[in-house]
DNA sequence: TTGACATATATGTTTGATGCATATATGTTG
DNA sequence: CAACATATATGCATCAAACATATATGTCAA
C-alpha cells in the first residue's frame, strides 16, 4: 500500500462522509472495461434462433458476436442491455434477464473486459418484425445435448453452416440455453416466447423446442392448467381447419 | 463519435490484428470500478450463518458489509473471490459460485462500482476453525420468507439485534439465499455445507435449514439414496448414545 | 448382564401426479 | 353432410412421496 493510500485511509476515517466523497478520486486504480452482451432467443418451428452481428473491427474482425456494447457510466446494466437491443436489433420492450458475468483475463485481447451477459426472450412474430442493424443476422441455435447438464452449442445459417463466433460468445450462448432450460419448469418464462394469446399446444411446442425433447400432451395440459399461470380469454382460434383450441393468456400474478 | 474514434475505427479495419492491438489504448473511455463481494454461508443448529466485516472508512463507515474487494487486472473473478475469502475470513479451498452482478449507478456513492457477487459454502467445522480478520463477525441469517419466491433477509447477532448493512448488501444476501434454496433440489450443492462424511440425518438437517421448513424423513432418505449422489463409506457413527447411523460421502460423478 | 432409551432402518398403505389409451366434441373443407 | 384434424374429457396403470408402524442396534445406567 502506498503512502498516498495510507494517508487516504486515515483521512477517510477522520473526515465526515460528505467531505470524504467530495475529495474521492476514482482514477487512482486500474479498472477493467465492462460490456453487456445479449443472447436474444426466440422459438419458431421447433428451433431456437438468435441474433448475431458481424464484427467490423479488431479483435475478431469478420467473425460473429452477440450484440453488445460498453456500459455507460450513468445507466444500469439492464438499461445497457435494452439499449443494445434497441440500437442493434431494433427491438424495445423485451424481456431481459441477467445471466452471468464473464471475466477471465484474456477473453478480450485488447485489455481486461468483463461481459455482463444477458438473456432476452421474444415471441416469433415480434422477432421477425424487428429491424436489425446492417450486419446483423438470425441464426439457428444448434444444441448438442438433449439432456440438461450443459454442453456445446453452435449457431448455423440456413444451409447448416456454422457462424464462427468471437470471444467466448459460444460459452455465453451455452449458458443462456442452460438457463432457459432450467427455468422453464418452475417459472413462467416460457410465456415470454409467445404472443399475448396462445393455445395450450402453442405453449407445449415452445417447451419442447426449448427442452429439445417431446412432452406428453395430456400431462403437459393438466400441469399447465393446474399451475395457475394460465388465464382463459374465452376466445378460440379462427379458421384453422380443425376444431379451434381455446386461447389463453399468461395470468400475471395478482393479489392472493 | 469523435474524429479520433472514427480514425481509430478506420485504422482497425485496415491494420492487421496484431498491429491494431499494439496501438490499443484502453484509457480512452470511462470505466466503472469492479468489486467482488462474497456471501459465505454455513448451516449449524438449524440456522444459516454468514460473515460480515465492519467498514473502517467511508462510505458507510461503521456499518457492516459482506467481505469484498476490488478485482485486480490479472485475476479471474473466481480468484478475486477466493482472495477475499483468504484475506478477510482466513479460508482457502472453499466452494464458490458466481451469483449475480449488481450494477445500479448510485449503489456506491463514490463512483460507479459494479459488484460481482459470489456465494461461498462451507461446512460448520471449517467455518468455526477459520481465522477471520480483525473486525469480522459471524451473524445469523434471518429469512423472513418460508416459501421460496424471495423476500427480505437480515443478519442478526447473538441477542437478535440486526447488523446494519452497507450498500445493497441486503439484496445480495437475499439473492444468495434464494439461489441456494433453488439449487438444493436438483444439484448436489447441499454437500458443500457438510464435512466429507455425514449421516442421512445430517444431510436432512442441512436441507431443512436451507429451505426453512421440515422435510419428511422417509422420502428424503429414499430420494437421496436413489439420486446416485451418495456413496456409503461402510463406516458408522461412534459413541452417539443411540444406534449409530451409516456414514456417507458425496459420490463425485465418475464415468457413467 | 440386562433393560431402558434413542435413533436407524425396513415395510406397508394411502394419496397424488404422470403416462398412456380411448372416447367424444367441434370447427373447417370438400 | 360426411371426411378430416385437432381439441377436450375420461378411465386406468404406474410410480413417487407422505404417513404410519414395526423392527434393529448401538449406548448408558442400574
Amino acid at each position: 500500500m502506498t503512502t498516498d493510500d495510507t494517508r487516504r485511509k486515515r483521512l477517510s476515517q477522520e473526515l465526515g462522509e460528505d467531505e470524504y466523497l467530495s475529495t474521492y478520486d476514482p482514477s487512482r486504480f486500474d479498472r477493467p472495461s465492462v460490456t453487456v452482451d445479449v443472447v436474444l432467443l426466440t422459438a419458431s418451428g421447433g428451433d431456437l434462433f438468435t441474433t448475431l452481428v458481424q464484427r467490423r473491427s479488431h479483435p475478431f474482425q469478420g467473425r460473429w458476436s452477440l450484440p453488445g456494447g460498453f456500459v455507460r457510466m450513468e445507466e444500469t446494466l439492464e438499461e445497457a442491455a435494452a439499449r443494445v437491443l434497441r440500437k442493434k436489433v431494433g427491438l424495445t420492450d423485451v424481456f431481459v434477464e441477467q445471466l452471468y458475468t464473464f471475466g477471465d483475463p484474456g477473453r478480450d485481447p485488447r485489455t481486461r473486459v468483463l461481459s455482463v451477459a444477458h438473456m432476452a426472450l421474444i415471441d416469433g412474430r415480434r422477432f421477425e418484425a424487428a429491424l436489425p442493424r446492417e450486419g446483423a443476422v438470425v441464426g439457428r441455435v444448434q444444441v448438442e445435448w438433449a439432456g440438461e447438464t450443459g454442453g456445446p452449442v453452435s449457431v448455423v445459417d440456413d444451409s447448416g453452416e456454422p457462424y464462427e463466433l468471437a470471444f467466448d460468445h459460444e460459452d455465453i450462448l451455452g449458458m443462456a440455453v442452460k438457463r432457459i432450460r432450467g427455468k422453464l419448469d418452475y417459472t413462467p418464462i416460457g410465456f415470454q416466447l409467445l404472443a399475448d394469446r396462445f393455445t395450450l399446444l402453442d405453449l407445449q411446442r415452445v417447451h419442447e423446442t426449448v427442452l429439445g425433447k417431446p412432452l406428453n400432451k395430456d400431462s403437459f395440459r393438466r400441469r399447465m392448467l393446474a399451475s395457475g399461470q394460465l388465464e382463459a380469454t374465452g376466445e378460440r382460434q379462427r379458421e384453422v381447419g380443425h376444431r379451434p383450441a381455446a386461447l389463453y393468456r399468461f395470468a400475471r400474478r395478482s393479489a392472493v
